[in-house]
This record gives C-alpha cells, sequence and structure tokens, in this order.
DNA sequence: AGCACGCCGACT
DNA sequence: GTCGGCGTGCTC
C-alpha cells in the first residue's frame, strides 16, 4: 500500500503549505479543494487541501501530524482555481493560505462561526386529485402545481400557516415534499420582464463576432471594448455571452461594486431567465450566508452566468468561456488592503489560464489597457456611436475664480437648476465629499476637531449630530465648546453632501430633493428605493458623491452639476489627472441619456487644465495623447511597473528607522529605481505611523528578482513594525 | 493569526 | 524574591 500525504494551506498567514497525514477515517475524501481541520502547534486550524501527494521512498513522515477532519463534503475550488489562485498569490507576494481565504466566502477560515449550510422543504406535485375538499387545499395545490418546486418560505408568503393543509395533502398522496439544501434567493424573489434583444449595429455586430470567434478559438484572447456611454456596450456582452451560453460554456462578468448597478444585473436576468438560463451575484452586499450558497450552486454547476464585484474573479465555474470586465478602467477592482489584487488583471490571468477570451469595456479606458492595446496586446473594438445618435451633452467650465458664488454654488449653476425646476426636468449635483462639513472651526483660535487616530479633521454629520474619521471607525460627539480654547462657537466649514442638500432646500423650498452617498444609503435596500424614486421622477435634484457617476441610466436628467472637479486632480498621485477625467467624462455621461440634451456645467478653480479641456470636448484620445508621454518621460505605467512597499507601526521612529534601513538594502537591485522612504501622504492612519518606499523598473523581471527576497526582508523588522506589499499601487494615500 | 517562551519593572 | 508586560519566533 502507497502511503499518502496532504499539502495544506492554513488560512493564516504561513509562508507556505504544510503537510499533514491523512486522517484515519475518511481518508479518501481528502482531495484537493476541500477544508480540513489540522492540528497547529497548541490549537488547531483551518486550511485548504492544495496537493494529495504519494510519499517517496526516502521521505520520513513520522514528524506529521494527521489531519483532525475533512470539513466539507465537495471541493470548495476546482483544481484549475487552486492554480490560479495560487499564482495569484505569488504575483502579489501574498501568502497563498491569507489568499485563498480572500478567495473563498467569509467566514470559511474559522472553526466556528461559519455560515451554515441552510435545508428547506420544498414541495412538488405527485398525483392529480380527484377532488379536493375545501377551498384553502385547492388554492394551495393549485399554486404549487403552477409554482413546483415550491418552498415552504414562499408557501409562507403567500398563505397563512399552510403547514396543517400541506400534511393533510401529503397524506393524500398528491403532493410530495423533499428536504433540500436550499438557495436563498439573492434577487429576494423579485422577477423581471422578459426582454427583447434589439437589432445590433454594424460595430456591435463586428464585436460579437470578434468575441466569438476567441470564443471558438478556444484560447484566450484579450479583448478592449472601448465604447462612449450609451452606445451599447452592455449588448456586446449580452450577445457574446449567448453565444458563451450556446456552447455550452458559461460566462463571468465583473462590474466595479455590483450593488451600484441593479439596472445591469435586471438586464441580464430578463434577457436570459426565460431561457431557462440560472444567473448568480455575488457582491458585497450579500451576507456570508448567501454567498456561501451562491458559491456552492456555482462549484455544483448550477449558474451559467456569474455577475459580481472584483472577489468574483475567483468564482468557482467549472466550464468557463469567457469573462467580461465592465468599466475595466474603475479603480474599485483594486483592493487596497491585504491581498491587493486588482480584479480586472487576475481576469486577464485566469482568461490566460483557462484560455478564454477576456473583454474589457469602457467609456475611457484606463491608460494602461489603451496603451497595451496599441501595442497589439489587446485587441481593440470600437463603438463610436451613442445609441439613435443621441448628441453628447453640451459641458461648459464655470470659473470659480470668477464667477458671483453662494453657498458653494455659482451664479450660471443656480440659473441653470432653477431653469430646470421649471421645465420639469432631473438635475444631478455631484460633490465628492460625504457628511455636511469636511470640518468644524473654531471662530476664537482656528482649531477644530482632529482624529486621535488619523491625521486628518473629523466631518460633521448634522443629521447624526457626530463627528466622524472617514477613514478609521472613530465617532465623537462635539461639546459645546471648543476643544482648543473652550470659546463658544463651533462653526461648520467646506461644504459635504449632507450640506450641500440642505442648502438647496432653503433655495428651492418646493424643490424633492434627495442624496445619494455612502451614509443615505447604508440601510439595506436604500439605494434601490433612490433609484425608484429618481426613475418615477419624484425627485427635481439629486445630490451624491461619485456613486451617482456609475451605473445609473436616469431618463429624464438634463442637468449635471459637477461642484468641486479640481478635488480629484489634486490628489498627490501620478494617476490624479486619469481619474478625474474618467469620472469627469462618466457624471457628464449621465446628462440627456432620454430624448432631451443634456447640459454639464463643471465648476472649477483651474479652468485652463487640459484635463478639463479635454472633458469638456469629450476628447479622449487627447487626452491620451496628453497624457501618455508625460507617463513615459517619469517612467510610470503603462512605460514602467511599480510596486509600493508601506512600513507601518505604532512607534514612529521604529518605523522611520525600518524604512531607512530597507530602503538602503534595496539600494543594490539591478535595474530598480528606489525612490524614498517618504511619509505616505496620509502619514498616521488608524493609529499607524506610515512611510512608503516606492519601486519602479521598465521591466517585471527586474521587480521580481527583487521581491524574491522579500521573505527576508521582514527579517530587518522587529515584528512591531509591519511591511505591506503594494503591487502595481493603484493609489500612494 | 494564535500561542508559548523569554527577559526586564513593580508588587507582596 | 515572583507576577506579568509585550517582543520574538514557530506552527507539518
Amino acid at each position: 500500500m502507497t502511503s499518502r500525504y496532504a499539502e495544506v494551506a492554513i488560512l493564516a498567514p504561513l509562508p507556505r503549505a504544510l503537510s499533514y497525514l491523512l486522517p484515519q477515517t475518511q481518508a479518501d475524501s481528502v482531495v484537493p479543494g476541500v477544508r480540513v481541520k489540522v492540528p497547529l502547534g497548541r490549537r488547531h486550524a483551518v486550511g485548504v487541501v492544495v496537493a494529495v501527494k504519494a510519499v517517496a521512498a526516502e521521505q520520513d513522515l513520522t514528524r506529521l501530524k494527521a489531519i483532525d477532519a475533512v470539513l466539507d463534503d465537495e471541493p470548495l475550488l476546482t483544481e484549475p482555481l487552486l492554480r490560479f489562485v495560487e499564482r495569484a498569490s505569488q504575483y502579489y507576494i501574498h501568502p497563498f493560505g491569507l489568499t485563498l481565504k480572500t478567495a473563498l466566502p467569509a467566514g470559511l477560515g474559522s472553526l466556528q462561526g461559519a455560515p451554515k449550510i441552510l435545508h428547506t422543504r420544498v414541495y412538488r406535485c405527485s398525483d392529480t386529485p380527484t377532488r379536493l375538499r375545501g377551498a384553502v387545499q385547492q388554492q394551495i395545490f393549485s399554486f404549487i402545481q403552477q409554482h413546483q418546486p415550491v418552498d415552504l418560505a414562499v408557501l409562507r408568503d403567500h398563505f397563512s400557516n399552510p403547514h396543517p393543509v400541506l400534511k393533510r395533502l401529503e397524506s393524500l398522496g398528491v403532493v410530495n415534499s423533499l428536504e433540500q439544501e436550499s438557495s436563498r434567493d439573492p434577487f429576494g424573489g423579485v422577477s423581471v420582464e422578459d426582454d427583447r434583444a434589439p437589432e445590433l449595429s454594424e460595430q456591435q455586430l463586428q464585436a460579437v463576432a470578434a468575441v466569438v470567434e476567441g470564443l471558438n478559438a478556444g484560447q484566450f484572447q484579450p479583448f478592449l471594448l472601448h465604447g462612449i456611454t450609451g452606445s451599447g456596450k452592455t449588448e456586446v456582452y449580452l450577445h457574446s455571452i449567448d453565444a458563451v451560453v450556446a456552447a455550452g460554456r458559461q460566462a463571468l462578468v465583473l462590474v466595479p461594486e455590483i450593488a451600484l448597478t441593479p439596472q445591469l444585473v435586471a438586464r441580464f436576468r430578463s434577457r436570459f431567465e426565460q431561457q431557462g438560463v440560472r444567473i448568480g451575484v455575488l457582491h458585497s452586499g450579500l451576507s456570508a450566508a448567501e454567498r456561501y450558497d451562491m458559491w456552492r450552486a456555482i462549484i455544483r454547476d448550477e449558474i451559467a452566468i456569474v455577475i459580481g464585484a472584483r472577489s468574483a474573479v475567483f468564482a468557482p465555474l467549472r466550464r468557463l468561456g469567457m469573462i467580461v470586465v465592465d468599466e475595466e478602467h474603475d479603480d474599485s477592482y483594486k483592493q487596497g488592503e491585504g491581498f491587493r489584487y486588482h480584479g480586472r488583471d487576475m481576469a486577464l490571468l485566469r482568461g490566460q489560464m483557462e484560455q478564454v477570451p477576456v473583454v474589457l469595456g469602457s467609456a475611457t479606458p484606463s491608460l494602461t489597457s489603451f496603451y497595451r492595446m496599441q501595442q497589439g496586446a489587446l485587441t481593440g473594438l470600437s463603438l463610436p456611436c451613442r445609441i439613435g445618435d443621441r448628441v453628447l451633452p453640451e459641458v461648459t467650465l464655470i470659473d470659480m475664480r470668477e464667477a458671483e458664488v453662494e453657498d458653494g454654488l455659482s451664479q450660471p449653476l443656480i440659473d441653470a437648476l432653477t431653469l430646470r425646476l421649471e421645465r420639469g426636468e432631473q438635475s444631478l449635483l455631484l460633490l465628492n465629499r460625504r457628511g455636511f462639513s469636511p470640518f468644524l472651526l473654531c471662530r476664537d483660535c482656528g482649531g477644530s476637531y482632529r482624529c486621535p487616530n488619523c491625521d486628518i479633521t473629523l466631518t460633521w454629520h448634522r443629521q447624526a449630530a457626530t463627528l466622524r474619521c472617514h477613514y478609521c471607525d472613530f465617532v465623537q460627539t462635539p461639546q459645546d465648546s471648543c476643544p482648543h480654547c473652550g470659546g463658544a462657537a463651533m462653526e461648520p466649514e467646506g461644504m459635504g453632501t449632507e450640506r450641500l442638500a440642505a442648502e438647496l432646500s432653503e433655495r428651492f423650498p418646493t424643490a424633492r430633493i434627495a442624496r445619494m452617498d455612502r451614509d443615505s444609503t447604508a440601510a439595506k435596500g436604500a439605494q434601490q428605493q433612490l433609484v425608484t424614486r429618481m426613475e418615477a421622477g419624484d425627485v427635481d435634484i439629486l445630490v451624491g458623491t461619485q456613486m451617482i457617476a456609475k451605473g445609473h441610466d436616469f431618463g429624464a436628467v438634463t442637468l449635471v452639476g459637477i461642484l468641486d472637479a479640481d478635488a480629484a486632480l489634486n490628489f498627490p498621485d501620478f494617476r490624479a489627472a486619469e481619474r478625474s477625467f474618467s469620472l469627469l467624462a462618466q457624471v457628464a455621461g449621465r446628462a440627456g441619456r432620454g430624448d432631451l440634451k443634456g447640459e454639464v456645467l463643471v465648476q472649477t478653480y483651474a479652468p485652463d487644465s487640459p484635463v478639463l479641456e479635454c472633458a469638456v470636448s469629450h476628447d479622449y484620445l487627447r487626452f491620451v495623447e496628453l497624457e501618455l508621454p508625460m507617463r513615459q518621460l517619469l517612467l510610470y505605467p503603462p512605460y514602467g511597473y511599480l510596486v509600493n512597499l508601506v512600513v507601518s507601526g505604532l512607534d514612529r521612529d521604529a518605523v522611520s528607522g525600518c524604512a531607512e534601513r530597507l530602503a538602503e538594502q534595496l539600494m543594490t537591485a539591478a535595474d530598480v529605481e528606489v525612490l524614498g522612504p517618504a511619509a505616505c501622504p496620509l502619514y498616521r492612519l488608524r493609529n499607524r505611523y506610515r512611510m512608503q518606499i516606492l519601486l519602479k523598473a521598465q521591466s517585471r523581471a527586474a521587480l521580481r528578482i527583487l521581491l524574491n527576497q522579500s521573505g527576508q526582508w521582514r527579517k530587518l523588522f522587529p515584528a512591531t513594525v509591519t511591511l505591506a506589499i503594494d503591487v502595481d499601487p493603484a493609489d500612494m494615500m
């Protein structure tokens, strides 16, 4: 008998997988992809089996401990998926076990408190009754007949106390029931209308044909679908996915944050569910148990199309046929903490490993993707026209240095809002700062409330009557007097969405004003409710953060106002211009999507900024021609590759000392430029001091060689100082 | 991540 | 003399 042992990646920050003997019982259920409980030191931990190996003759296994128990009946990951996660962990220099923990539904890494698999009773008709006594019996039977299989929970929703009747029907032998694993309905039982595919334009047809060709070729092929807002990118996805499904394969659709795009999900459902094609969603709005359900439904091969946020790139589809990354330029694809992966880049890696086409779609592609298309690494597909030839909105810059300004609103914007109210048309106002005001200022000493853990002022939330830190979770209520000098008057200084909405209400007392930001949409369903009100025309002016820029398609909006266009422009970051341009282009695209022409007013203190000029003229290509040479000059992406090393700890001197020592050691590296150490723009965050060292190189290989030694760097540090490695950073705050 | 081991200050 | 602080190191 050949003995075997298992390689187990513990879901904790261990540098490598550990070997364990198979358990006495259920040894055969130890297969790659199942979770196991293993002894680790003097405690127990959860890990994922990543390989089962036969013992080589010379190996001594007597020192190995044995697996305690197998935690899953079926693997949670397929073998190709395990290999993909492993590659991802190598790319981002992140421990395999922790990477797995991020990829898997939350809660599976601990021994207690893991999400439960729910079981429900499901009813079906088994016979046609000769005659049923009682109207209720008849009603329930007909309901089951029409909707079978029917969940008990659904019957409870439709009938009061159906249980005794169901028992009776069962004993009559006309229905039967089955205890089965339930998939909680992620759509909350909402069904959608059937939707017919429209005729495609010539360009759309060409794009679909190219993708389908890639699909049929059965090989990795990356596309960049560049189409301005309203040009019909979604139809290209839908038609391509139609071909994927027809070929018996599955599609993965990534969106920046799915909770923000209920319309996209509804469109997919209406197009596919009538054909019996099941759609699954994975996003942060789901509970841990719901995600776990969805994950299991996917790996059981019950789902043909998965729509999800960045973590859905790890969805355990077995017959993946294509990956779509919608709004590929969006920053929310990059995870900012822990396993700092980029959903789009991982989609490309997975597509490469599984030999399937990957479609990146955007109205304002990331400069990296656009450049790679120019270089031929991505195949370009272009949709240059808006559907129905709707004209782009007219964009006007308002020079705030010269304009008459009241409460943060310039006179031209006030006039434009007044005009929309008179005409009964809707307006959107973008102000990318939530809360009432960014701080409370003392009139006597000029002091303000600051976060005790971070290097910033506390934002005043008037409605909640609290001061909050937008970086850590610190909350406090203000005192009656200034905390510094005891002065009486602390007054709100600066403008946030909450204040803007309040001031608009005063200025336009009869207007219906709503606010959409993280605060006003925190409650479950609040976001959808806002969208519904907006669509029903129950809102005249919608004030919001960048949330209003993404994914919504409000037909009756004819005015978009951007209050502080410079905010994103002045970010201390090489991507500031790119981010500004795409945000402006996105919001501007919200105007005039219906039959009415749109107008966009942009308030700025830098009206001569070339970035704004490009946005005004809807000129993406000119923006690219402007920005790429700057990147090239400084060897920033896409011309160079970056890795940001963030050293942090509670002790200021220990942090800077470690950062200095690390930088010194790095200086010897070949072909890698070492910038810093420098204090991070947010020097103190969550009570930790933070320094960064930016590595820049012309090739990934040079960085790779350097990063291979990163295991040793941590030895330079005491345990109190931590090093975070951010490969391809999206920002450097 | 846990969890134990180990080496320096304030207590009976 | 010990109790306990947290800094360091290991986990098959």
